[in-house]
DNA sequence: TTGTACGCGTTATCAC
DNA sequence: GTGATAACGCGTACAA
């Protein structure tokens, strides 16, 4: 793959590459006629400038390193496609990187982007995180980082996450003002916040109508297909009166194991973060669903992080940046 | 971000750069006990190269840059996925660019593509693209490029694909053998090759099993979930026995659809793509999908694309690789 | 065995 | 208005 250089230009032209270089920036004092020559030949040649020389003259490299746990996931690589949106907006190009849910590839994939001199960090902790010493550590060496989805608590840094607890909250809040009072709450492992902040949400609502939390109908895990069969059965003998998945999957395999007991109860499930909503209505037409939204968290982590990178002003004190989430309550198809 | 460099290093030990350079590259000649103490000092400050400065030395980047119509796409995010664990353990990083299936943006993005010096490409054409002369240029210029998935004859490039044909006859068949006799089909634009290609599997299948071929029964168009409907609607006028959707949305749309229509047909639909299992049970227990091998499109590609990059022998003549799908049949779990 | 000098592509600074 | 030079971080031929 070769290149046309600034130098070859000045040696075409027969002059030297730095009047070449202000040609080109438009910098100042320069005979419009050099000029004109220089940019015309440039343009007919397709002359781009190096940014791999520029990153090294200017020490950035304008990438930014986005870390998730697996790419193959419809909530993550919708959160890509927002930061990605925004990010080549503002110049700014994104390396992503897999954690695969494990710690130790989280710090070799952050190691990683650090050696790629990437201009700032975009992360969601894996769920084998459970310590962020190694990160606190490069944010004192200045290197702009915002979590979102799965933050920490031990980090202080700008976070993106949607509303979990409102969302929760009002999930629950909604099957509790139908009727339901064993709702049985599915979730994540226990120390993501993100697990948190739902499971709070869940036992607001239940305090607030009344009604008691009950620790047996809740369950932690990430969990795979048959896993969540066995949940269920479990579950079941607890006579619960409601479902409400916290993620995707969790949500699909819980009204999969439902289907195949032919358990007919008309509005067992709500979810958080279902982003198909032709699927869920398939699924399920009388389902009430959370949506995440997932583009906007993208969207928003992006901007803040490149405005720390850029050195602007942050939206301020608020560090922790919090996305409302939309109750989507489906009315039942079936009579 | 303040970083530390071999100059640093040379510094603090009174030695100059190129010892450090030496003793931290295991090359040749160096007094073992200076090797000792650059490598330990090294150590405990973190080193790491700078892969910026190596770019500009080495002239190439070790990132390779993929460019697909979407990322926030279930086959997509599964290649990536593929294509990212191919190239980790080879020592390259992957950028991402969006074509927003849009032929201007995909010029846009390969061009940042090449201008960030990667030294490859991996392509799934947008549906916008009809002319690929601009590949062509650059191919010339000796950057490596491998298509994948969506590709394209004007091209002489490498490339993966999934068996279209194969998958598509063999759904095709299936359906057929099963008493269907008026099949739909319902594809993507017609100039896309996974169009043809499947469309051309289907054709075949009607052939050998003496069915005339119907181009009624044929849709083309990269429908949104209304459009679907009316889609469907007309089509039923035809009164067709199958569906036959060669794809992850057009499918789902179609038994959405379907279903609110209250179309009750044991076995209407097999479709293309769908890699969600779990999914495709719940949706239509009695449904056949044939599965593309999304995962190992993406590695296959990566991997000459590598081979390609560093002068290895591509897997020679073959030039266009397919990889077999799977037919997967469901049983009816009712009655 | 180690140090010096150069080049990768670019721009900022200083001279002319 | 334009040219020469240094610098960004690194590796390596060449000199010592």
């Amino acid at each position: 793959m070769d290149t046309i250089t600034i130098k070859d230009i000045a040696r075409a032209l027969n002059i030297s590459t730095s009047t070449v270089s202000r040609a080109l920036r438009d910098s100042y004092e320069i005979n419009p006629e050099t000029k004109r020559l220089v940019t015309e030949y440039a343009e007919r040649l397709n002359y781009r400038p190096n940014p791999i020389a520029l990153s090294l003259k200017e020490n950035r490299s304008r990438v930014i390193g986005v870390i998730v746990p697996q790419i193959a996931n419809n909530f993550f690589s919708q959160v890509i496609n927002g930061i990605e949106a925004i990010a080549y907006n503002r110049g700014y190009h994104v390396i992503i990187f897999q954690s695969h849910e494990s710690y130790e590839r989280e710090m070799l994939t952050v190691q990683q982007a650090v050696a790629r001199r990437a201009d700032g960090l975009l992360i969601s902790l894996a769920s084998g995180t459970h310590d962020v010493t190694y990160l606190r550590a490069l944010q004192e060496k200045k290197l702009p980082i915002v979590l979102f989805d799965r933050i920490s608590k031990d980090l202080d840094t700008l976070s993106v996450t949607a509303d979990n607890f409102g969302g929760a909250f009002a999930a629950t809040e909604h099957l509790i003002k139908a009727g339901r009072q064993r709702i049985v709450h599915l979730t994540m492992p226990a120390h993501i916040s993100v697990t948190q902040e739902r499971l709070a949400g869940y036992r607001a609502a239940l305090e607030q109508y009344g009604l008691v939390y009950d620790e047996n109908l809740v369950r932690y895990g990430q969990f795979g297909p048959d896993e969540v069969e066995s949940i269920v059965d479990e579950l079941l003998k607890l006579s619960p009166d409601a479902f409400f998945a916290a993620g995707d999957r969790l949500a699909i395999g819980c009204l999969s194991a439902l289907k195949k007991r032919n358990v007919a109860i008309p509005e067992t499930v709500s979810l958080i973060g279902f982003t198909n909503i032709t699927v869920a209505d398939l699924l399920a037409p009388a389902m009430t669903t959370v949506e995440q939204p997932s583009l906007e968290i993208g969207q928003l982590a992006a901007e803040q992080l490149i405005n720390l990178i850029e050195g602007k002003k942050t939206t301020a004190p608020p560090t922790s940046l919090k996305i409302p989430t939309q109750l989507i309550v489906r009315a039942s198809s079936q009579s």
